[in-house]
DNA sequence: ATGTCCATGTAATCCGTTACATGATTAT
DNA sequence: ATAATCATGTAACGGATTACATGGACAT
């Protein structure tokens, strides 16, 4: 139930449409919790519902109107309580690993193709995440909600650095494999 | 869909009862892929009716009988199709970065006290996977389905290792906050 | 007595994905 | 022309979680 809690939390910065939320999972806050945009706009309903958020639609010329919302003093009252709880560990589902664990049974160069794909995709998240950190954090004097983002982009750095080594490795011992 | 096929690569070991599989999905290859014991059964029902798995009762004494899966020619095809194709990136939903990416929101103590547990966790995660290593890897001769566990293994334990020092220097990066 | 292990499942609910649907503006 | 961007959603389906349900064996 946390995808309320991180549309909340987005909320909090500042009132946003379902439009721009659905954008934000998609990249920044995206990064640590994905959704889709039918998702954002189902949620935002119950939101709506529960009175957590406030939705007043906004007149725009050339475009569809948009409807901006807000977050109330309950909605903040239920992030901070929900911070007190424990997180859940996140849920693995890793299909290129069990295709590891099953390599007897596993056409091994479709695999090796696919090992290769999965690192540029490593690659490829580790260097958006440069940029953004040079852009917005890099030699600046941070409040503390950019300093927990901050936190947040640099933990998602080393682990996609190690994911992208750990890989590479694995492609090594795939041709080692492959070679007897 | 890929639990079925997790199903199937479990069953290309041995025959097994939905319990096996159950606590198989808790453990081994429950490291990459995790699964309830209600979705393995739902899902072994659909197995048996795609016919890609054969169930016989089989007698028990003073216990409940059991029900034996076994993988058939068809389920074996199937595992290698699925092999063939791409593999989906891991879908990320983590509550802890969450918090931190809302740190101004957030009650920092409990915040901390989480990261404590996390770490926890990620270090019993590691040594259960060194105790498999040792216990069924090290010195040993082994054939190609072996070396597949070994090498998802191997990269379970450099994840492992990299994500409880990444955590332990989000938690000195949490105290610099609180000292401001 | 209490709890854990063995072994099977069903039911309800919730979350996530895919597909469908509309329609103007602006860039190539 | 074609595609992307802006902006809203609904509907159907499938996957995951939580709760419910049974019942003997065996250990503390």
């Amino acid at each position: 139930m946390a995808l309320a809690e991180a549309i909340l939390v987005c909320l909090t910065d500042r009132p946003m449409s379902g439009y721009d939320l659905a954008k934000t999972f998609d990249a920044s806050i995206g990064f640590f919790w994905r959704a889709s945009h039918q998702q954002v706009y189902r949620e935002l309903a119950r939101l709506r519902d529960r009175g957590l958020v406030d939705s007043t639609e906004i007149e725009q010329r050339g475009k569809p109107n948009r409807i901006l919302h807000t977050i109330t003093k309950s909605g903040e009252e239920a992030v901070y309580q929900w911070s007190l709880k424990p997180c859940k560990m996140p849920s693995i589902k890793d299909e290129l690993m069990v295709k590891f664990y099953a390599l007897e049974n596993v056409d091994i160069p479709a695999l090796r193709e696919q090992l290769g794909v999965r690192i540029d995709q490593h690659r490829a998240k580790l260097s958006a995440y440069f940029r953004i950190k040079e852009r917005f954090y890099d030699g600046k004097s941070l409040n503390v909600a950019q300093k927990g983002k901050l936190i947040a982009l640099t933990m998602g750095i080393s682990n996609e650095k190690e994911l992208t080594i750990t890989l590479e490795n694995a492609l090594v011992m795939l041709q080692d494999v492959e070679e007897t």
